[in-house]
DNA sequence: TTTGCGTTTAACAAAATTGTTAAACAAAAT
DNA sequence: ATTTTGTTTAACAATTTTGTTAAACGCAAA
């Protein structure tokens, strides 16, 4: 053993990560997972106890993970204007990974808002609350129009989010391949850009120093 | 009957949509729809057959009232910022009906990739071809920074729609009761007008206005 | 009244999904 | 070699969910 110890249990997660986040499959259920990992069904039950328990496991390991990020972009030292660019960068390149993540956690969550709940009371603070100082001083500097920190980080959100979660929908509207999809959602870093601070997104991030903080 | 004819249907069918499309619940059972119907499960099945006809009906008209809806507006004569006005007022306010309606149509159509291909085919327009040419006159003339109709037309999409999906993440987050969440809303259609345009929304399209339009 | 028709129901059957268990297996420790 | 420990499997049981059917009901027309 020793090597192969939790060699398993990662494959089930990443295999299920796929098929939630990855896919869309929001229904996936444990025999479908079982196949996607080539392992029996009872595996998942024997390291996971239950279906629900394992989506619980997979979901809060993922969240854990996006928000890490987002805090360490929004909590590092910098211009504001480059910390939102990372911050866009940052996000529609996650949603390259797992477009469907935030899909699967609104409809996760309308069913059982007591895990919302527990996923929200983790952190003391909100997001919009990280930013507001720095959003007021480029209010009070003329470089921004007026807004508050609540709508501006939304606005954020929804800009970066929405092609995500919309993936399948834009695809087929558009008739996108998923070459010309993923083509599609660099161009929008720099729309996104556009659309909130009225300008041109200047070339930081640099590509290496995108690759450090993902690391 | 005559009186009653098609009265339980359409019971079924609103309720149900209730379920699905206001509440977020993704996964309701044939049985909790009967239940939120007061009638038996089977009837169910008597007027739709199945549990997945049943979805394709209220699916197919709840799109089908919402793009009409956008249709009609972005087909209308008139300046091009009334219109994308009229668009926010318009999409915005049937969230306050159906905040789940899109995260439904993603997650259902992720599962079932033909009825998207189905419902998308049946419009022959995609509504950034409806605005493109007055999209090009506005930027032709100065009035807007340049933009792709495509690109335009998803930043109105997720600002839009962005916080009616998020309905319930926004909800806990901020901490918000129903009602801050639908004053939060009204507020959000002249933060996504300012975005989008930079400058204040025009009172215009009245009250009165909004409301033949809906009816 | 009773006949007929659409509606509604309860009871049953079938299928899908989850959860459990005991036994087989493999590799490391004794 | 055999015991131990953790892993994997197949077979079974329980539950949930969907779909079917035959009979009861109520109202309108004959």
């Amino acid at each position: 053993m020793g090597a192969e110890e939790a060699q398993t249990e990662k494959l089930i997660k990443e295999k299920a990560k796929n098929l939630f986040f990855k896919n869309g499959f929001l229904n996936a259920t444990t025999q479908e997972i079982a196949d996607e990992a080539g392992i029996n069904r009872a595996l998942i039950h024997y390291y996971f106890r239950s279906r629900e328990q394992m989506l619980d496991t997979i979901l809060d390991e993922t969240i854990l993970e996006k928000k890490e990020k987002i805090r360490s972009i929004l909590l590092s030292t910098g211009n504001f204007r480059d910390k939102m660019a990372m911050y866009i960068h940052t996000i529609v390149d996650h949603g390259l990974t797992y477009p469907y993540l935030e899909n699967f956690i609104i409809s996760e969550t309308a069913r059982h808002p007591e895990k919302l709940k527990l996923i929200c009371s983790r952190d003391k603070l909100k997001s919009s609350d990280l930013i507001r100082e720095q959003l007021q001083e480029e209010i009070a500097a003329g470089r921004l129009a007026p807004i508050t920190a609540e709508h501006f980080m939304i606005n954020l959100s929804a800009l970066c989010n929405y092609p995500l979660l919309a993936k399948g929908v834009l695809q087929t509207i558009h008739g996108m391949t998923d070459a010309a999809y993923r083509k599609f959602l660099v161009e929008r870093k720099r729309v996104i850009y556009r659309t909130v601070f009225n300008e041109e997104m200047p070339e930081f991030p640099a590509k290496e120093e995108l690759q450090k903080r993902r690391a």
